[in-house]
Formats: C-alpha cells, sequence, structure tokens
DNA sequence: CCAACTGTACTATTTGTCCTAGTACAGTCG
DNA sequence: CGACTGTACTAGGACAAATAGTACAGTTGG
C-alpha cells in the first residue's frame, strides 16, 4: 500500500490522502475490510506528520468510506453511500458541470469528453457494487 | 447577467466568480466580445468586497478566458486554451478519474455515469468551438 | 473638457485553514 | 506485559481569503 503525496500542490495534503484512498477503492486496489496503513507507518512513508493522516482518516471515516478501529486500525467499508437520493443525484451533477466547463475551456468537445470517459471506464472497470 | 455566490461554501468566493463565468460560456449565454459587469457593479450586486471580484477576473484572465481592459470594461476572449496539448490531456484525465472516483463512492456506475454526461451535453449542447 | 465610469495597486486587518511538533491517553492484540 | 493501534489535546508558524479604505490611471460619452 503506497501512497503518495505532493507537498507543493496546493490541495493540502490530506485531501490528497483522502482521494487516493477512495481512488484505490474505486479501482478495486482496495475492497471492503482491507486495512489501511497505520498513522504512523503512513506518516513515516510519506514523510508528513502523524495528524496530517489522522486528519485524512477522520474526513474519510466521516464520508463512511473508512471505519477506525482503536488499537486495531482502520478498515475499507463495505457499504455505499449513506446520502438521500436526490443529493448523490445533486452531487453527481455538479461533477459532471466541472468535467464538460472544465473540459471545454481546454478546448474539448462533446465527442471528446465522451471518448475520455469511456476510455477511462473501460481501462480499469468499478468494482462490483454491494448495494444496501 | 446574475452571478450567485454562496459566502457559506468552503470553496472561494473568487473562485466561485471563476467557475460561473467559465460555465456561462460552456453554456453559450456569454460568447467572445461581451462585457462583463464591473469590479464595483459585481461586488454590489452579490455583496461581496471589489477586490474579491477583482481577484477573480484577474485569474479568469491569467487563464486567457477573458482580457482586462483599464477603463473600459472585461471581455469575454475568443480564443481557445494555449496549453500544451500533453498537459491538457493530463487536466482532463484528472477531471475525468476525479468524476469516476467520487461518482462511484456516490453509488453510481459506469453506464450512470455515461448517462449523466451524455444527459449534460444534450441539455446544453457546448457552444462551438473557434479554434486558433 | 469634464465628469463618471472603468480597471489597478497598494496597505492594513481579520479570520480561518493547513501543517508541524510534542505530549498524553485509551483501546487492542499477541 | 509490551508494542502496537487510534484519539485528543496544546502551541505555533505559514499562508490564503476576504474585508476595508485610499489612491491612481485609462476610457467613454455628454
Amino acid at each position: 500500500m503506497r501512497l503518495r503525496v505532493d507537498p507543493t500542490s496546493p490541495e493540502p495534503i490530506f485531501e490528497q490522502l483522502v482521494f487516493r484512498v477512495k481512488e484505490a477503492i474505486a479501482q478495486g486496489s482496495l475492497v471492503g475490510g482491507d486495512r489501511l496503513p497505520s498513522v504512523r507507518e503512513l506518516a513515516r512513508d510519506a514523510s508528513i506528520n502523524p495528524n496530517t493522516v489522522a486528519r485524512a482518516y477522520e474526513a474519510l471515516e466521516a464520508e463512511g468510506v473508512i471505519v477506525r478501529r482503536q488499537g486495531s486500525g482502520c478498515f475499507v467499508t463495505e457499504k455505499g453511500s449513506s446520502l438521500a437520493t436526490n443529493e448523490r443525484k445533486r452531487r453527481l451533477d455538479a461533477l459532471v458541470q466541472r468535467l464538460v466547463t472544465e473540459g471545454f475551456h481546454l478546448g474539448f468537445g462533446a465527442r471528446e469528453l465522451r471518448d475520455a470517459l469511456a476510455e477511462r471506464l473501460s481501462a480499469t472497470p468499478l468494482p462490483p457494487r454491494r448495494d444496501s
């Protein structure tokens, strides 16, 4: 479990960690029940402060992505999002709008956006969902 | 030209403004040559500080989205992104990865992601591109 | 020409976040 | 017991965001 971080990025380190973990789960390299590196171990490996890692794990637990067990470790959750359907839809729309708007200003058209998404999805298929 | 802003959001106000303008352009409600509200006018309408608006306009100019003309106003640019092809591709991939990862954790699968994007693109088609 | 508008550039202050550092406590497991 | 887990503080430095106020410079239209 190797997690890299860019200390020069404007994106906060703890947020980078949060996304990396979610990314690993979305790619299937982490599955429900898997244990994350300990706060101190990950901090040492990435040369950051243990508090920063703890902050990331705290955020991940707040999102329902992991559970933290004192004395035992942090483990990937089995369940899916616990948000209301409207809220989930709203957030998805915001993500799509982000992609479309920024993609357009990068000079990409509708077809290229669709292709990029399709390519990404076929390159690393999403793990099967265990819906509640 | 009505631009709303959420002062309670964790996203900086000036970044919200930047995105709103880019969004309006990507939707065709702003086109090349159009004039944006003045710094002071927009600040008054949105109940924010003129410096915050100036900051947003500065960022938009740095991205090549608008030009600022002293005494005259700010105008939407005609040209597209001036980034290298590799960089454009890298940013698009990052955007797509964001959508896929966050979308997965919201409980959406590959088909739903593709459908959401397709729906968004057909609902408000991208304006024609004036490539350089 | 002049008045009223534009953007631009400062300085100063307040507020909040990020990150580091250090210490300590509490639960778990072999 | 001992070595590991997460958790919870405090403190401080660095930085970003936003506000407030003032001033200057270019443009426009009456």
